[in-house]
DNA sequence: CATAAATATGAGCAATAGCTCGCATTGAAA
DNA sequence: TTTCAATGCGAGCTATTGCTCATATTTATG
């Protein structure tokens, strides 16, 4: 017996072929809820679509929320980098073509997985709060707020209250293109360009 | 034996008592989504909370989906009720007031019970089309799209997708406002308006 | 090769969910 | 009052789900 007799943590990755069954776990819980919704997302059928006995799948993940909450962070963490690119790659530019291609990012991670990305967006509330994920999120928001507050733009609401907005705004239309099926991505952007940058007070281009 | 064999449809309140145990068991199930969220959205408890047997929830009801349909079926009617009212009771004032007037509805809907709210909105999803649900939404979306329409603004996008985008600018902000427990209705409502004006084109007031 | 840690397996358990069915009670019509 | 349909009841069946554990296999290391 080992010195370690907790049996609540659960490995963490050391050879190369257990990384990769947690990422065809992932992988299998992304596509499931996805194509079969929360119905059929279950842990039996995310080990079955992995490739992967439903043992292996307890050996790294203690239960099935902490799956979710993995898909969830990772989803908002590649969210969070791809915004920091964008911000430094556009830096020194107009305020409109930055926010532009900001908005290009959303609308990508989120519109070609829609289905995925609203199921995400609802366990993430059902999970609760969990700091590394606050931490993303945070990470997110900055990125549009220090947008905001070196356009030297006179914000209708306030820094906070409109970045909150600006984000509700384009997530809304998002979602709702994103439900209904639309695929007229440029279109979809233009659109949230339009709403984003009326609402800022920024004259139309 | 009566002349029907057919164990399928339940039965319709015909007396006082039925129909009280009826929407005793939509308020119970709309108070448990509220407060326990779609974890504790049982059966079950819904018959418990309703003071009510199991065994009668059953026999106005063929399976749980037909309970959360009801329930979305009831709230959406009850929107475009008071969409259509209110947009009669505006007729002839000026655009700006009218639409203030919907907002206020919308926000007024969505705002005091947004964790009932967001999750209606996602069985609505999931439980797939239903006729009678289309009808009400179809009721909702043609009172601002008249609105719209009898403006003789021009609108940025075309009729049906501005009609579209707006829903999707109010949604988007309520929704968000709601789940981090905003409790400034009159603010909230002014940022609404802003952001739905400023898309329409309309100059601020 | 020998050894031990890391990894993989899947039958099956405990808990719980949705739901049925036989029977009791109530209400209304005759 | 009698009668029967309408309504109410809840123990418990069936299916499923999250999850465990004893065991087997693979890999790293000396």
């Amino acid at each position: 017996m080992t010195a370690d007799a907790l049996p609540k943590p659960r490995k963490t990755p050391v050879q190369a072929r257990s990384s990769a069954t947690v990422d065809a776990i992932l992988e299998a819980a992304a596509r499931i809820l996805e194509t079969e919704g929360l119905e059929g997302y279950t842990t039996n059928a995310i080990a079955v679509r992995a490739g992967v006995s439903i043992g292996s799948l307890y050996q790294y993940f203690p239960n099935k929320d902490a799956i979710t909450a993995a898909l969830v962070l990772d989803d908002t963490e590649d969210m969070a980098a791809r915004m920091e690119e964008t911000a430094q790659a556009y830096e020194g530019r107009p305020l409109r073509d930055s926010i532009d291609a900001l908005i290009d990012n959303a609308v990508c991670h989120q519109f070609d997985r829609p289905v995925l990305a609203r199921l995400i967006d609802v366990e993430a509330h059902r999970l609760g709060r969990d700091p590394r994920l606050e931490a993303a999120q945070a990470r997110i928001i900055e990125v549009v707020r220090r947008q905001l507050a070196r356009s030297g733009l006179a914000l209708p609401f306030g820094l906070e209250t409109t970045t909150e907005d600006v984000f509700a705004i384009a997530h809304g239309i998002t979602d709702t293109a994103g439900m209904r099926g639309e695929t007229d991505r440029p279109g979809l952007t233009a659109r949230i360009r339009h709403a984003v940058l009326s609402y800022l007070g920024v004259p139309s281009s």
